[in-house]
DNA sequence: CTTCTAATTAGATACAAATTGAAATAGAAG
DNA sequence: CTTCTATTTCAATTTGTATCTAATTAGAAG
């Protein structure tokens, strides 16, 4: 379900997001009716019932069938239906939302800690610390083993207080120390808890 | 299906009738999200999300698990499949208006046409004059036979106009005759064509 | 206890939609 | 052709809702 899908579906919901509209659909399920009577029963004017309508009438729910002076409408059960499965198959709903970037709220972590290369302050939120950590790690090179002094040096890039940033990389197993030797581990054996 | 259900429904209408509590509701069918990560997402602040996110709490359309400071929401997808069920049954669809007054366009014609017991215009139109003559044949007992005279005069109580409204009675069937003598027709023998 | 963080609530503003009276249109009737 | 009726279109008003900033609450961490 793509993005247009989404646009009539909630077209669909704004169209019965109405009292009058929704007791129009209830009433015109029953039997045909006229502007008229329709007015009459919901207590509006013609020109208000025929706003109403025409917003259904777009969408395909009811049907017109002119008599005379006369518009009959009566609902289209067959176009009510199809919207019915198309938008409660709960395993498309997911799909709505394609167009919603999967990790803008990792980026604007990002942007709002760091001011280029230079993190501003460390997170005290550990759901942010961990999205600042990730970027941090990526300034290792993968497959590389660094001593101790050279992990500082590339911390202190981005933040004078490399021991605590240090010590917060190895802590969610990002980097690897073994004999006073440093390397970047790869994403799956991160540890989040 | 009564009116508490009515306002329901078109309270659920409402609540999806909206682009970013649509989008939120495609996102929490996939996962949990906090508060924080949905206006992200969306480009929205965080008040406006815990808005939208009330309205969707109150229909029971999203669940909450509070963790620490984070409050973690998630798609109810039971409940959404309730009101699905309740919604497109279109059988039940007319008895969502049962709270509308089937007869309130029959009474605004006659309220339009009468002043008191005085027919103000005889209506050009064949569904209003329905309308009047079912009324005018109603002053007229059931079993009973009237003579012409008397049929007169009954009618010249509403309108002066008795011959034309004689004439309309018996062309509808609502009055019959037969040597020179009147009387009611039960309703089954109406014709309104 | 104080500080900080995430979420909610309150108040204000701005935008979108519902409703209506008046005017225009299309068809029926005289 | 003119008149009347039902509907629709138009313009203007009102109502309602989404969104924001600022202030408040509840929980965690120091």
């Amino acid at each position: 379900m793509g993005p247009d899908e989404f646009q009539t579906l909630l077209r669909f919901f704004k169209a019965l997001a109405n009292e009058s509209r929704l007791k129009m659909v209830g009433l015109l399920a029953g039997r045909e009716y006229s502007v008229e009577e329709l007015a009459a029963l919901l207590q509006l004017k013609e020109p208000t019932v025929s706003h109403h309508l025409s917003i259904l009438k777009e969408l395909n729910l009811v049907q017109l069938r002119p008599e005379g002076n006369t518009h009959w409408y009566q609902l289209d059960r067959e176009a009510l239906h199809n919207v019915n499965r198309s938008v409660f198959d709960t395993e498309q709903i997911a799909g709505l939302v394609k167009d919603v970037e999967a990790d803008a709220w990792e980026r604007q972590v990002l942007s709002n800690f760091l001011s280029g290369e230079r993190l501003k302050e460390i997170p005290a939120s550990r759901k942010k610390r961990w999205v600042i950590l990730k970027w941090l790690v990526s300034q290792f090179d993968l497959g590389v083993t660094y001593p101790e002094a050279n992990v500082n040096e590339i911390i202190k890039r981005h933040h004078p207080d490399c021991a605590t940033l240090r010590r917060e990389l190895i802590g969610y197993q990002m980097l690897q120390r073994e004999h006073g030797l440093y390397w970047r581990q790869p994403e799956a054996e991160w540890k989040f808890a």
